[in-house]
DNA sequence: TTTGAACCTACAAACGGTTGCATTTTCCTC
DNA sequence: GAGGAAAATGCAACCGTTTGTAGGTTCAAA
């Protein structure tokens, strides 16, 4: 490969200038010379090395994305990681910036922090890091820019982007209850992610301002994955007081919800209605379509990348959270609750007694 | 941040000899040295810079990845891309390679080749690059490894990894025509990719092959995105002849397909078979699930990765495209034609009309 | 005590750029 | 034609490593 110097040796004239030229430096250069320059890069096929410039300018034009590795040491590319990946790389294309995935599991600060010091990207971004890993507070010790996204959203001391999961929970739960829903239920989201826990917190903290109980039955653990989603509303639509509503904390696992509820012939929306969050092409090609909280990826994404950027070239950014609204998009899956009780269930009586039953339950 | 002197300083050691340690270099080191060097690593949270490592071992340890470009300057992150970069992310990870994206569009030969000389990785895999690009063979003129993951299947002069297509759409066509199916449609995937002009040129030999004709208005192009395919779905439905099967190019096209039945009223599969390729979740997600053609992903881009990684490492590759068999899995979304016409259509004579019909239309 | 082998370690030259400063050239002006 | 400012270019140090070679120890055997 060509270096600066073949070049400057086919021109006769010094490194420097041809750096200078490359980089259209702040010296003037005549322009036959600059002419003569030019083309012997073309003929040369020359090419600064990135590497090289990196160590020189101490700029790598690399930033770094990580995405939470949720006990595991795979990198899971899922709809909302790609959502994201997406939206960074149209802004850190369009800025001449590289992106590179952080491979290496992380293994705690004391084993993993300083690989985050060998200088190849200039920033960092972490999507979805685990709440109960040192992950965040140990990056922060290294003093490179860094911006999370969907992190814990009550940590306010680094800069991070994030959704209005909290409004947006609020949103469908008010939903659900203004149809008429008293017993619903909430299959939750990994326990180990700031969205999830939020969205079990409000759900919990709105049923309560509603006066509906929550009994323990009807809050049932998965990992955001269709399969859990599956097992666990199996589960619920088993119970004897089936719920008439299921919050679930995204669309795949109202994904799953969706089987079950074919498997054992319960009707939605008439049987029982499924609201969840995320709003992934997916929440279209089930049927009936979902009602799902929109979550506006793209902004968030293209918010984190220039938040990371700006930092990077310099500018202060404010040491805060920014949240993105999230909206309720209302599709075919919900409806009033059913006063006809499943088969599974005693027939007379139907949701009234369920939501009368409900309340003392608790 | 710390350097390789500050530590041979503190210890009072040259730098060579804190390299040597560091890499675990051939020369023997005397022990109570290299414990003295290693407590000053980790005194001062030292970390070898990878760039200065790069530009010295001229070995990046780093993989480029460009995901094919199709008519847009964007890259795009969909169920398919995902999916082959999860498999190349758990490769690459666990070799110690980082990826990291090309974001430069592919403005042609002239303009982009240069950017690929900057020495920044080791070797790129191309992912779906458009067949009328002249990006393939350009890159080949660098002579740094390189793999392509599904790009023209009868190109064979470089190293890349793909799906037998051609077998899997025999497959489908020949499961559409065993369940008595003659009117078949086919709706075609982006037509600068490779992949969906083999499924189309396939998909007509077989119809050839037996007999059967295909008439123009039954093959309809799409760009690989619902959208298009419900766009194209309800042209097909609203035939005075419509067909009784369709095959469509992916599983997000067929998603179309769904959404156009639906609102038409056909009912999938009795009075419309629907076949797909790719098997994303999403052929899960339809109701009824959706009879489609599994692709190994993971498997295309673990080998994809591999394959780059031995040429990095100096083995040698054969120069060929390594195919993966692609596998029907028989759902919900097929069944025999139906004998009675739909509603739109004349109520007599059903398909076997279409059937004597539609021969002669060719 | 010398000697040679076996070990260690340091020096310095790359790797391919950038950049401040010094130097040369060019071009005016008097 | 001399003088000087401005413009153009060159020199050399530096970015943080690796690595070949040379030099310095240590130690046992002679």
């Amino acid at each position: 490969m060509a270096t600066i110097y073949d070049v400057a040796k086919e021109c006769g004239v010094s490194s420097a200038t041809v750096s200078n030229v490359v980089n259209n430096g702040p010296k003037p250069v005549r322009p036959e010379t600059r002419k003569k320059i030019l083309e012997a890069i073309e003929r040369l096929n020359y090419h600064p090395n990135a590497f090289a410039q990196g160590l020189a300018k101490q700029k790598t034009h690399t930033i770094g994305i990580l995405f939470g590795v949720v006990d595991s040491a795979e990198i899971v590319i899922n709809a909302y990681s790609a959502a994201i990946l997406q939206a960074v790389l149209s802004v850190a294309g369009c800025q001449g910036y590289n992106v590179t995935h952080i491979t290496a599991p992380w293994k705690g600060a004391k084993e993993s922090l300083s690989a985050f010091r060998n200088g190849r990207c200039d920033g960092y971004l972490v999507v979805a890091p685990p709440t109960d890993s040192d992950m965040i507070p140990a990056l922060r010790t290294l003093e490179i820019p860094l911006v999370t996204v969907s992190w814990l959203p009550d940590q306010r001391d680094a800069v991070g982007v994030d959704i209005d999961d909290s409004h947006g929970t609020e949103l469908l739960i008010d939903h659900l209850l203004s149809l008429g829903h008293r017993r619903i239920a909430h299959i939750t989201g990994h326990p180990n992610l700031g969205s999830a826990q939020v969205r079990e917190r409000v759900f919990r903290t709105q049923m309560l301002l509603a006066g509906v109980p929550v009994p323990n039955e009807l809050v049932l653990p998965a990992h955001y994955s269709q399969h859990d989603g599956y097992i666990a509303a199996k589960q619920l639509l088993q119970l004897p007081e089936p719920p008439t509503a299921i919050f679930a904390a995204n669309d795949e696992i109202a994904a799953g919800v969706y089987e079950a509820a074919r498997e054992l012939k319960v009707n939605i929306p008439t049987d029982l209605s499924v609201v969840a969050v995320d709003d992934r092409p997916l929440s279209q090609y089930l049927s009936p379509k979902l009602t799902t909280l929109h979550q506006p990826f793209d902004q968030v994404g293209q918010y984190a990348a220039q938040l990371l950027l700006q930092q990077i070239e310099g500018i202060e950014v404010e040491n805060k959270t920014h949240y993105f609204k999230p909206e309720v998009v209302l599709r075919e899956s919900t409806a009033t609750p059913n006063p006809i009780l499943r088969p599974t269930s005693d027939s007379n009586g139907g949701n009234q007694n369920a939501i009368k039953h409900g309340s003392p339950t608790q």
